[in-house]
DNA sequence: TACTAATTGAAAATGATTTTCAATTTCTTT
DNA sequence: AAAGAAATTGAAAATCATTTTCAATTAGTA
């Protein structure tokens, strides 16, 4: 398992002249088991009193480390709290938006029009991109609302 | 001016059981008058020292409120501070979606494709709604990268 | 004008993230 | 395999955005 992965990893680290680690190593892994969309503290807490002790700080910096380098998106569903995924490729299967809930924080990842989407994005980041001479390296696509979870709890309040 | 848009922010307050105060009159009006992306802070300090000075705590809660009653988008650009604009409705001329520089935190409003985002987001909004039982209120298009002038800098630098 | 509920704002509290710095680890070179 | 240079780690302290508290003030209503 994560054979490719790893060395991906360790070239990218490199690259930028770092040293790929133990921390490093298992909070990669931990978020390529976990394809969920985790806060600094998930992860920290999820490590805890496991093989190797990470510190806070260590979840911090490798998280943001990843995230320069392309391997992590960070994203903020407006709770104060980062969150972070692997990033998959614009044309992977894997890509996909989100749907997030702003009573309870539920996110859906979902890529049903995936195919229409990527189309019409990439049409609108060529054109973007030379009229404002922005070099595009990321997209976010994001509908915001009230989860079925949220409404019914609502409904009971009236 | 404004008169019409203080008839409607008076009477979206008084449909939540809320009033119109000096502070609030001030903090929208600024906003209509800068139709930009604004932190708290941003606007504290604009309106400090003017005819009425208000306070960091009800800017907070002020642009808080009018986000809860859609008068006010939020948004995240990554720097930990939370970005305030006038929400414009979806298919008005002013509705648009932004490029986010991930070096400085230039933020471009662009809406030169619009019609067709527009068409294609009430598309998937409609069968995401259904298939996940989800009320959706609001929607993120963002292109992340880099800005001119942060490329120049970058190749001066090297 | 008088009343009541909502609002304000200064100060303190909170909570996420960053900084500091001495000890440890990685990777390259012998 | 051992040494050395440079990068990394993590505990503690610092920072900074945002929230809470609470007594004084203000807006809308009767
Ligand atoms: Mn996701
Ligand atoms: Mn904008
Ligand atoms: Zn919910
Ligand atoms: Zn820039």
């Amino acid at each position: 398992m994560g054979c490719k992965k790893h060395l991906g990893w360790r070239g990218m680290l490199k690259k930028c002249g770092c040293k790929m680690t133990k921390p490093r190593e298992i909070i990669l892994e931990h978020l390529s088991k976990n394809c969920k969309h985790l806060t600094v503290e998930d992860i920290y807490f999820a490590l805890k009193n496991k093989s190797h002790d990470i510190g806070l700080t260590t979840v911090y910096r490798t998280l943001e480390l990843m995230v320069q380098n392309g391997i992590l998106n960070k994203f903020d569903i407006g709770d104060g709290k980062s969150r972070y995924e692997l990033a998959f490729e614009t044309n992977s299967k894997d890509h996909h938006h989100h749907l997030v809930c702003c009573k309870c924080g539920l996110i859906i990842n979902y890529n049903d029009f995936i195919d229409e989407e990527i189309q019409l994005l990439k049409k609108v980041e060529k054109e973007l991109s030379e009229k404002h001479n922005f070099k595009i390296l990321n997209h976010i696509i994001q509908f915001q609302g009230v989860c079925s979870n949220c409404a019914k709890k609502n409904e009971e309040t009236n």
